[in-house]
DNA sequence: CTGCTTGTTTCATGACCTGAACGGACGCCG
DNA sequence: CGGCGTCCGTTCAGGTCATGAAACAAGCAG
């Protein structure tokens, strides 16, 4: 339904994307065992195959033997093709990592920043710098670098200037992505933190073998990351997944965005402690910053910490199973600094309560998981941005110039003269 | 990132499906106009539309004057090229109707059904006689009727066999498509009625050149269907939209669904009722049916009926914003009987306090609209299931088999003997 | 070394889109 | 009323692509 013509090259591109995309994702695998999945005759898989192959794209690693016959060749990406650099823009630092195509990482740099209101242009110059570091670090020709993802925690419009709204950084119509593409040649992609842990997650980590899923991201905020039939949910304007600012209690607390009743306010770690002092007579739980100050609340055995946490598990059940109801997800992934720290110690729990809350059919065609890559894995997960276009593309893009170009001066004359 | 291989054949196929779809949308259109928004080269539209016409599925329709040359030819979907045939399954009655390919009602039949627990055979049995029915009273060939949509009110595997859970008539695990498969050589398609009246919107009504919107649809029950990038969002089997049974007043009143606080507890018309008999010391609304009645609450003056339906806006907000914030859609449209009669009088005050409780800015990027086709288009919206079939593949596939099977018996040969 | 099995590549074929040339329809103007 | 310019629509040669069949390659057993 999509009113985009498709030409005869749009075809070889489809066809490169599904077989590299396999590669990539598979494993080494034969080029026979290609030709089955991807329903692609064995003569058009070694011709593609073989143009990655010569362009270095693709290499090949070992065989392995087959009853008898001739034994099958494996394939697998090459890891020095290329390099992805991948960037975290967190409330308190830039962090800069250099991957190869195997995604491990080579290199890695970290800059502090201001905790509120970080100049954008500081952040884009930290962010630049820490580019160059990594390049230099790992040793690597710059001009193999495929692409710099870029992670933040807000929105990012999808407009070429990347325009930015970040509300924990103060940030409101940033275009960083012209900021960064003036600063560096290495293409730039930018997104959101949660999409993109997201999509790291579903590669590496609990959503493997799943099309359907919802990335649950609790931390001091909350978020989600939904993926529909193996590609992110964006909505009209990216913004889609915003989670935290549902109401699930009409008329409830108060939310640091102003409304009334947000899931956030009961499920975020800020919410959480919050609840626990006023359920504590207006005594915090001990610890300076929010993390052990929540390591603490759950470790403790006091009558308030329990019905804080019993009623969080509650709460956070009932917001699970709304995004079951909504989106029919086939696995929900529970992450995020805070919803690992729940999830390892009453996962059965907010299972129990989503059950209470969801609709019977739909949660029963769902499971609900830990995360396990951590909440490290944001660079990573940056770094996943150039790596998905790498793979829709088939690989880099020839140059289209050289194969027209010279034909253009006099294309009819020149044809006839050979 | 799809794991399916592109053949030359899909490609015509692909850029068939985008004029067939442009032609139909879009009335009529010339060639020239086609060439421009599909991006495809003049030759290969004409080329395209030049088989579609010699099928009979597009013909010429006048012609307009262009400055000074030639006029160009205009191109239209010939309505008799084939019907479509749509049916309702409500929970009083079946409603079985034919259109041809311009939509314009030809025939309608109609079957009073027991209102509770009524016999899938039973059903089965009524849209198999009114198929009938509305192809002998059109006049059609049977054999120019492309397909068979049938939407009911719950969901629909999607699967061969397409069974069907439906709570509302006591369905759990009911095979329709196969049944009615049984019972006619016509294609048969069956999805959920929200999602097909949701798709009628979008081709017909208020979602008319949008490509993300939530269809919110409030009868004595609460759906709602999601489209995302111009296709129905359907999540992993087909149930997703379920927005009725999210939670919204954590713990809050029982929803007939067995959970608390549900949605559609305060905003479907059943709940709304009750809340009014609670409010209104234990007496109801006046009126018969559910209908009646709700209508009579909207137009009461009494202090109680003012209360429950600013709460009812108010919660109605709440839940748009939910979808606001998850979905982030271009436009949001209030459909069904109940959320029309609302819209219809408290359409400022919904987007009021929609805004209340979304964030700023997915709020500001989505509008607010009434449905234009009302509760009756269902039976349309289930014929638009066979339409988008016939769009999806560009037309009704050639038998292949023709093509191929001649040559077949010695291939090489025959090759040779020519 | 020969036959056998299995994996990979080559080749002729048919299907497709495209740019450019060609043919057609209409209004305008001398 | 016939030539002319302006578009519209079609035809054709050229280039790209996937595919099935046949050919080639690489191991193993006898």
């Amino acid at each position: 339904m999509d009113a985009r013509r498709t030409t005869v090259r749009d075809m070889r591109r489809a066809n490169r994307s599904v077989l590299l995309t396999r590669i990539w994702l598979d494993g080494p695998l034969s080029r026979h065992e290609l030709g089955q999945t991807t329903a692609l005759s064995l003569a058009s898989v070694s011709n593609l195959v073989g143009e990655m192959i010569a362009e270095g794209l693709v290499e090949e690693a070992g065989s392995v033997e087959s009853d008898g016959g001739r034994p099958r060749v494996l394939l697998r990406v090459a890891p020095a093709y290329g390099y992805l650099v991948g960037a975290d823009v967190g409330e308190t630092r830039v962090q800069v990592e250099l991957f190869d195509l195997a995604m491990t990482a080579r290199a890695k740099a970290e800059y502090p920043i201001a905790a509120t209101g970080s100049d954008p242009r500081d952040v884009a110059t930290h962010l630049l710098h820490g580019l160059d570091a990594v390049i230099e670090q790992a040793g690597v020709d710059p001009a193999a670098v495929l692409g710099f993802g870029v992670a933040v925690s807000g929105t990012v419009e999808r407009t070429a200037d990347a325009v930015v709204h970040a509300q924990t950084l103060g940030w409101d119509g940033v275009p960083l992505g012209a900021m960064l593409r003036a600063g560096t040649g290495i293409p730039v992609h930018i997104d959101n933190g949660a999409k993109t842990l997201g999509q790291a997650e579903m590669w590496f980590g609990a959503g493997r073998g799943v099309r359907h899923a919802v990335i649950v991201l609790v931390g001091s905020g909350v978020g989600a990351c939904v993926v529909a039939d193996g590609v992110g949910y964006r909505g009209a304007h990216s913004s889609a997944g915003e989670w935290g600012h549902t109401t699930i209690v009409y008329g409830g607390r108060r939310c640091r965005c102003g409304n009334l009743g947000c899931l956030e306010a009961y499920v975020g770690a800020e919410g959480i402690l919050d609840r626990f002092r006023q359920a504590n007579r207006g005594r915090p739980a001990a610890g300076e910053d929010e993390e052990t100050a929540f390591g603490e609340l759950l470790r403790s055995t006091g009558r308030a910490a329990a019905t804080v946490l019993d009623d969080t598990v509650g709460y956070l059940g009932a917001g699970v199973a709304n995004l079951i109801n909504l989106f029919n997800p086939e696995r929900v992934v529970l992450g995020g600094w805070a919803g690992l720290a729940l999830g390892e110690r009453y996962l059965p729990q907010i299972r129990a309560a989503t059950a209470r809350h969801a609709l019977r059919q739909p949660y029963a065609q769902t499971s609900i998981e830990l995360c396990r890559l951590g909440p490290d894995a944001v660079a990573m997960g940056a770094a996943t941005l150039p790596m998905a276009r790498l793979l829709r593309d088939g690989g880099v893009p020839r140059d289209p110039v050289a194969r027209v170009s010279p034909a253009r001066p006099a294309p009819r004359t020149r044809a006839r003269a050979r």
